[in-house]
DNA sequence: ACAATCTACAACCAATTGGTTGTAGATTGT
DNA sequence: ACAATCTACAACCAATTGGTTGTAGATTGT
C-alpha cells in the first residue's frame, strides 16, 4: 500500500504545513512569485528564519525556486497541494469503507466488489 | 479573514496530521471504533506513547472518545478531515485568483467582480 | 571598482515533540 | 473480594524545531 517513501512525503508536507508562517508564505506564493528577501520583509523575523521556512516548503515540494540574478524566486506548487487533498481523500475513502461494511453486517451481504476499499486496477 | 483561532486550528489539524503513527491511528478509527489498547496493541511502541498520539488527535478534532466501562472508544471525525481539505481548497482558491490577475493584465481589463479572491456575501 | 544587495548556511539556543517508565484510579471478571 | 485490565498523567530524556546572529559568495548598480 502506502510505502516508506510516501509516508515520509506525507510527513514533510504536512510538517510543511503547520505553521501558520510558512502557510502565510505559501499563499503569497501561490498568489504570484516572490523573492526570498521580499517574503521576509513581511514578518516580524529575521530574513534568516524566512529563509528556513521557504527552504523548508520547498522539500517538501509545495513551493519552487527559480534562479533570476542575485534573486530566488519562490512559486507555490498547486500541484503538490492537491497531492495533500488526495491523501485526506484516501482517509474518506477509509471512512466511507466503513459505511458500506456497516451496510454489508445490516443487510446480510456477503461481498460485494463495488465496496471495495483498494482502488480497482484493471491488471495485477 | 482568518482568525488567530482558525490559525490555531490549522496547526492542530496538520500537526496531528504529521506523523505517519498519527495518520495510521486515524486511518484504523476512521474505519470502525477502537480502544486505545486495541489500538496500541499494532504499533512497536508502548501503550503510553500511543495514548498520547490518540490525544492529539483529539485535541485537533480529528477523533472522538467515548467511555464505555474502563475503556475509551476512538473514532475518527470524517468532518474534520474535511475541514483540512476546506482549508487546501482556500489555498488553491488563491492560486486560482493569480491566474485570473496575468488574464487581467494579459487583456487589460480594469476590474472583475467574477475574479474577487474574497468569498462573496451578501450583505457587509 | 567597489559598496550594496541577496542568498545560503553554520553555529548556537530555548521550546516542543515523540518516546520512555512508573503510578494511581476506575472498571471488570471470576 | 480482589487480581487483572484499561486509562490518564507525571516525570524524565534525546531529537527536532523555530528562532537568533554571523559569515561568505555571487550579483548588481553607480
Amino acid at each position: 500500500m502506502s510505502s516508506e517513501q510516501d509516508e515520509d512525503r506525507a510527513d514533510a508536507l504536512f510538517h510543511a504545513l503547520a505553521d501558520r508562517t510558512r502557510r502565510d508564505i505559501l499563499r503569497r506564493v501561490l498568489a504570484g512569485e516572490h523573492s526570498v528577501s521580499t517574503l521576509a520583509e513581511r514578518y516580524p523575523m529575521s530574513f534568516a528564519a524566512v529563509q528556513k521556512h521557504v527552504a523548508v516548503l520547498e522539500r517538501a515540494g509545495l513551493v519552487t525556486k527559480r534562479r533570476v540574478g542575485r534573486e530566488a524566486l519562490a512559486s507555490g506548487d498547486v500541484e503538490a497541494v492537491r497531492s495533500v487533498g488526495t491523501l485526506l481523500d484516501e482517509l474518506e475513502h477509509v471512512w466511507r469503507g466503513r459505511v458500506a461494511r456497516i451496510d454489508d453486517l445490516l443487510l446480510g451481504m456477503p461481498e460485494d466488489p463495488q465496496h471495495d476499499t483498494t482502488p480497482t486496477r484493471k491488471e495485477t
